[in-house]
RNA sequence: GGGCUUGUAGCUCAGGUGGUUAGAGCGCUACACUGAUAAUGUAGAGGUCCCUGGUUCGAGUCCAGGCAGGCCCA
């Protein structure tokens, strides 16, 4: 076989569509899981896209890290299978449609029927999916198009509605309520998208208050009565709704806040009272003038400023648990309610501060979100009562109303909803009526009219209400302790996402809210009588079935509109329409909700493969995953979700490991945005740099778990360093290796057997694998890809491959020159294998070269990767290269210096060495050295020749642990040893020192010695290493340079002439010569003819349309012709 | 407001368990090299390691408090 050759530039971007016709044509996707049957399976679930708008880049780089590790585990030989699936419910399609149509939902079932709206959902949700397809075909990720799930199918949903029904059967599904934005004048609840509507929120003048509460005195509560004094003690907290104070059951405080007790008079009553709050605010209630002004004489109706003192100081931490009393007591005529004697406690509360207010927050269960969560968190109960018929509420009805049990303040408008007459001398608010009450009996502490912004309902502008209203739940916090305990076993990447936010997420986990107020969605399968005593959870669509017939059968429903065995549609407005009968003969009615959107992605592992009614056992096999991966913005969405439904569906994990990425940004940092105008176009990028170096920096330059700032030029980098040089590389094997006919042996030289350079790089290239391997196991691509580009630029292109050439292009094809492409191309071979999870097609594309028409693997990503092995790792052996490197460096630094280009030989440089074993290190890569730097040999200096000059440094690390305190002064004395001091010191292992008057033993080990310097000579050091050249030029050595010079010369001249490499030729020179040039021709003929493939070189009289050499201090006429055999 | 996260050269990033002189690549400047050549070598310029305190003989690294950016939640 030849190894194909190609032009430069090479384009990227055509190579992946060539390659990508050729896996499309031999189906290798399909063969890469096919070949694997049999194997263990590699588990991974596809989060799935929604298609209602257009993929982005960063769906490129998340989609990137999926497919690596799919990539990965296959060559590990596991079989991994990659359903594709489609997300299709959700706010942002009804959005998008509503938009569309210039409706709201108001409109839904006027203006268009749920029916039409719902169809328009549908057809929007897909709209993109061709576009979808193509990005994931163009940038080679390998996941199964034809065979996709899609959330909106009845398969899909009847799932769904089995996983709910199996909660439902645990219990784990109950009806309760949530805090939401509600319109009493509209009779309506509010989205938050309602709510962000321009103009909602207005200024308004409340009346507000700063009640008193008071505190029982007992064991919780017993240090705040360390001083005794007169009156009662109170905590005051304020409020801009008074209207929710009779419905107040705890008061929450911030937990690092620090409070005072203070001592002073009520101002309405002039009773003596002591009370407590946020330190920082008592500026907001106590003047100055106030701490010094005397107790005695305040008197009720004084205006004289308040007097008072500070008498104790606490945390917020200290007043948790104490107890007070309920403001709007049974006695004055204000209903009782379960749970009172749970209620009425002091909590922390992680939304308080001491910006306003007294820095400790009324809690009212029924009107406010914050108070609801903290209240739920810390067994605190609501204020519910209950009605006539014994149902339970809130204490204000729908209509924003006090219910009639509110004792005298029963029936009163919380706000002003039925527009009547505010405007009588004598007409008070019912938030002035409660201050006015509170202040006569002294449990108001101050009270104010304040303006503040607060919501209003955008279609009656009157106030928002946070209001209870009617949710389904689930009961996750029954499960909470194995959330977190089963947390524990998944490897997080970062792991602070699955400790921090994922962690404290399940630490302060409520009930999962399932209830949505929309159209396009999976409904809750859940039927109620209208008294609710009755009610059913329909696990499936043939339960569904029955029941109808059931109601049909008992004249609930005239037929069953599925009897026929048409296509079933689950979603409104049809399961609507459907009325089942309840045991007892009543007729029920769906509850009108839609599901999360949430459940149906977290349902993924079950619904994909329609279980619990189709494929048990691909169920089986398939749960938990291995492995998945998305946005960090899914931290409280899928992972969430996934990880609930598992535990309590099968008491397991969802998925093993799961990596979560970060954001891509512009290259400035800033997130990308069509409205900015700076997100940058997938299918432009890939179409102009190719998938893979797009792909492979958004790998390598920063974890997929940072934020990638994404820069073109990143990208123009990958391609010309890794991608250039490993194509570079590639096509000078391939240019040798044709020309010598290289094929791979069936019985290549054993390893031992080869050079020292080419057991190097093997060495090299099985310590890479290990590392990649590792790299990989542990899910850090970055790594992975940092470590293939080090070695495959530096190592393998920069030393092997430039130190090798003559090996290459000299001779015929000897045992030596064999193993050399024996090695190189194990060394590609290799790095395709190890590259192609992160790009695909260029390691699929340089493996094919290297190996087609051989007994090799159709495609790189159906071949197995190999263990490292172990035995071709010789770490002596990498360390003394990096010896020669390193010299080497040094070395050319010294030529530099000297202006001595490296054409000119020189005699020999000196390494000086303190220890045998660097001499022999050097000394086994001496013939590299030379050859690279162009030096006859290298002489070792060691402690007998007496001229170095040493140096000594302090090793702080080792004295820092025997001295501590006095390392500054054994320091500096280390600095100052004599040169006897020292050699007595490495003669005998220690030496005696005095330092501040006290006598210390230092050992060599607290010491670093090197050598710093050769008297007379010029030298470089690196670290421990120091080289001096010898610059002395006999005529020798400059005629062998001339020599040199002249090899390059002719080279250019062939190279110019457009001679092939191989090509054999004549040279004449004019015998106008100088002189030296003729000497170095007869020293070194031989040499040159060799390096230019020359069979004659001659100097005559005249050379006719010849070229001129040029040389430093002359030219010379010359000619090359191609001599045919 | 809370949780999490990031902050090191103009840019992108490395810098186990603290060790005194903080590195790489790109970019810039200069010189060299030239049968891998859009490659390579050598040298140079470029740093208050976000700030302030603390622990320590010693802090880019550990602790506390800030500042700035980001994500999620409220």
């Amino acid at each position: 076989m030849t190894y194909p050759e190609y032009k430069q530039p090479l384009d990227y971007a055509k190579l992946a569509t060539d390659v990508r016709a050729s896996w499309d044509a031999n189906g290798i996707f399909k063969k890469s899981v096919s070949s694997r049957e049999g194997q263990p399976t590699f588990v991974f679930y596809e989060g799935p896209p929604s298609a209602n708008g257009q993929p982005g880049i960063h769906h490129v780089m998340a989609r990137a890290v999926k497919d690596i590790f799919c990539r990965y585990q296959t060559q590990l030989g596991k079989q991994v299978p990659r359903k594709g699936g489609w997300d299709t419910h959700g706010l942002p399609i009804e959005l998008q449609v509503e938009k569309e149509l210039g409706i709201t939902k108001e409109d839904i079932g006027h203006k268009i029927s749920v029916e039409d709206y719902n169809q328009r959902c549908r057809e929007t949700v897909m709209r993109f999916k061709a576009q979808w397809d193509e990005l994931t075909q163009q940038m080679g990720y390998w996941v199964d198009l034809d065979d996709p799930y899609i959330t909106f199918e009845p398969e899909y949903i009847e799932s769904c509605w089995a996983l709910l029904k199996k909660l439902y059967d645990k219990g784990f599904l109950y009806k309760g309520y949530t805090i939401q934005p509600y319109s009493p004048a509209a009779g309506t609840g509010l989205s938050s998208h309602e709510l962000n509507q321009p103009g909602t929120y207005k200024d308004v003048k409340d009346t507000t208050i700063v009640a008193q509460f008071k505190v029982v005195r007992d064991a919780a509560s017993e240090k705040l009565f360390a001083s005794e004094g007169v009156g009662e003690t109170y905590i005051l907290a304020w409020t801009t709704t008074p209207w929710t104070l009779p419905a107040n059951t705890g008061l929450a405080v911030g937990k690092n806040i620090p409070y005072v007790l203070v001592s002073t008079f009520n101002p309405y009553t002039a009773a003596p009272v002591r009370v407590v709050l946020a330190k920082a605010l008592v500026s907001k209630y106590f003047s100055e003038k106030g701490a010094a002004a005397p107790f005695e004489g305040y008197a009720e109706g004084d205006k004289k400023v308040l007097p008072w003192r500070v008498e104790a100081e606490f945390t917020g931490a200290d007043l948790v648990g104490i107890h007070y009393e309920r403001l709007f007591n049974t006695e004055a005529g204000f209903p009782h309610f379960e749970g009172e004697e749970n209620a009425f406690r002091v909590i922390v509360g992680d939304f308080v501060t001491t910006e306003d207010g007294t820095g400790i927050v009324h809690i009212s269960p029924t009107f406010g979100a914050d108070d609801f969560r903290v209240a739920q968190l810390n067994g605190i109960p609501a204020l519910m009562v209950a009605d006539d018929q014994g149902k339970l509420g809130p204490i204000v009805d729908r209509t924003g109303r006090y219910v009639a049990e509110m004792g005298e303040f029963g029936g009163r408008w919380v706000k002003n909803y039925d527009g009547h007459d505010q405007s009588g001398a004598d007409y008070k608010t019912l938030d002035e009526s409660i201050a006015i009450r509170m202040r006569t009996n002294g449990t108001a502490f101050k009270t104010e009219k304040y303006e503040h912004t607060y919501p209003h309902c955008w279609r009656t502008d009157k106030p928002v209400l946070y209001y209870p209203l009617d949710s389904w739940f689930i009961k996750t916090t029954a499960v909470k302790d194995r959330l977190i305990e089963l947390n524990k076993t998944i490897n997080w990447k970062p792991e602070s996402t699955g400790t921090g936010r994922f962690g404290n997420w399940l630490e302060n986990l409520v009930d999962w809210n399932l209830s949505r107020s929309r159209y396009w969605g999976t409904p809750l399968p859940i039927w109620r009588t209208q008294d609710r005593t009755e009610e059913i959870c329909i696990g499936s669509i043939a339960e569904l079935k029955a029941e109808i017939d059931k109601a049909v059968a008992a004249e609930v429903m005239t037929h069953n509109p599925y009897a026929n065995g048409e296509k079933i549609d689950l979603h409104r407005p049809y399961v609507d329409d459907i009325f089942l009968v309840s045991p007892s003969g009543q007729p029920m009615y769906r509850e009108p909700d839609l599901i999360d959107v949430w459940f149906d992605s977290g349902a993924v592992p079950y619904a994909q493969w329609h279980y619990p009614f189709e494929n048990q056992e691909v169920f089986q096999k398939n749960f938990p995953a291995d492995f998945i991966a998305e946005g960090v913005d899914q931290t409280r969405g899928w992972f969430f979700t996934l990880h609930a439904l598992a535990v309590m569906l099968e008491d397991s994990v969802a998925f093993k490991n799961v990596i979560a990425n970060g954001l891509v940004l512009d290259k400035n940092g800033n997130k990308m945005s069509k409205r900015l105008g700076n997100a940058v176009d997938p299918f432009a990028t890939i179409a102009q740099y190719g998938p893979d170096a797009t792909r492979w920096y958004m790998i390598s330059n920063a974890p997929p778990w940072d934020n990638l700032k994404f820069d073109q030029a990143g990208i123009t980098e990958v391609q010309r360093r890794f991608f250039g040089t490993l194509f570079n590389t590639y096509s000078f094997f391939a240019l040798y290796a044709n020309l010598d006919g290289f094929q791979v042996s069936p019985t290549p030289l054993p390893v031992a057997e080869r050079t020292e350079l080419d057991r190097w790089i093997l060495s090299k290239l099985q310590s890479l694998l290990a590392e990649v391997r590792g790299h990989f196991d542990s899910y850090d691509p970055t790594k992975a890809a940092r470590a293939i580009q080090d070695f495959v630029t530096d190592q393998l292109s920069n030393w092997y491959v430039r130190l090798s050439r003559r090996r290459f292009w000299k001779g015929e094809l000897t045992t030596d020159k064999q193993a050399a492409y024996e090695t190189l191309h194990e060394c590609l071979s290799t790095v395709a294998q190890l590259m192609a999870p992160i790009a695909p097609f260029f390691a699929d594309w340089l493996y094919g070269n290297l190996t087609k028409g051989q007994t090799a693997a159709e495609s790189v990503h159906l071949t197995y990767l190999a263990e490292a092995n172990t035995m071709l790792i010789d770490k002596a052996l990498e360390e003394r290269m990096e010896l020669a490197q390193r010299i080497s460096s040094l070395t050319h630094s010294l030529r530099k210096k000297s202006v001595l280009k490296v054409r000119q030989p020189l005699q020999r440089i000196l390494v000086p060495v303190l220890n045998d074993t660097t001499k022999e290190q050097v000394g086994l890569v001496e013939d590299l050295i030379c050859a690279e730097v162009n030096v006859k040999h290298i002489e070792f200096l060691d402690d007998t020749s007496g001229v170095l000059v040493k140096s000594v440094k302090p090793n702080f690390k080792r004295l820092g642990q025997v001295y501590g305190p006095r390392l500054k002064a054994v320091g500096a004395r280390i600095q100052t040893l004599t040169s006897d001091e020292l050699t007595q010191l490495e003669k005998q292992g220690e030496l005696a020192v005095e330092v501040e008057g006290e006598t210390l033993t230092l050992h060599l080990d607290e010491v670093e010695i090197r050598t710093q310097d050769l008297p007379g000579w010029l030298v470089a050091t690196d670290g421990p290493l120091t080289v001096a050249l010898d610059v002395t030029l006999t005529d020798e050595l400059r005629q062998e340079g001339l020599a040199r010079e002249l090899v390059n010369r002719l080279q250019n001249l062939r190279k110019d002439s457009g001679l092939e490499v191989q090509d054999r030729i004549s040279v004449t020179l004019a015998a106008s010569a100088p002189t030296e040039l003729q000497a170095a021709v007869q020293s070194f003929g031989d040499y040159i003819r060799t390096e230019v493939q020359a069979l004659r070189l001659d100097f005559v009289p005249e050379v006719a349309d010849g070229a001129v050499l040029e040389f430093d201090d002359f030219q010379v006429p010359a000619k090359v012709d191609v001599v045919t055999t």
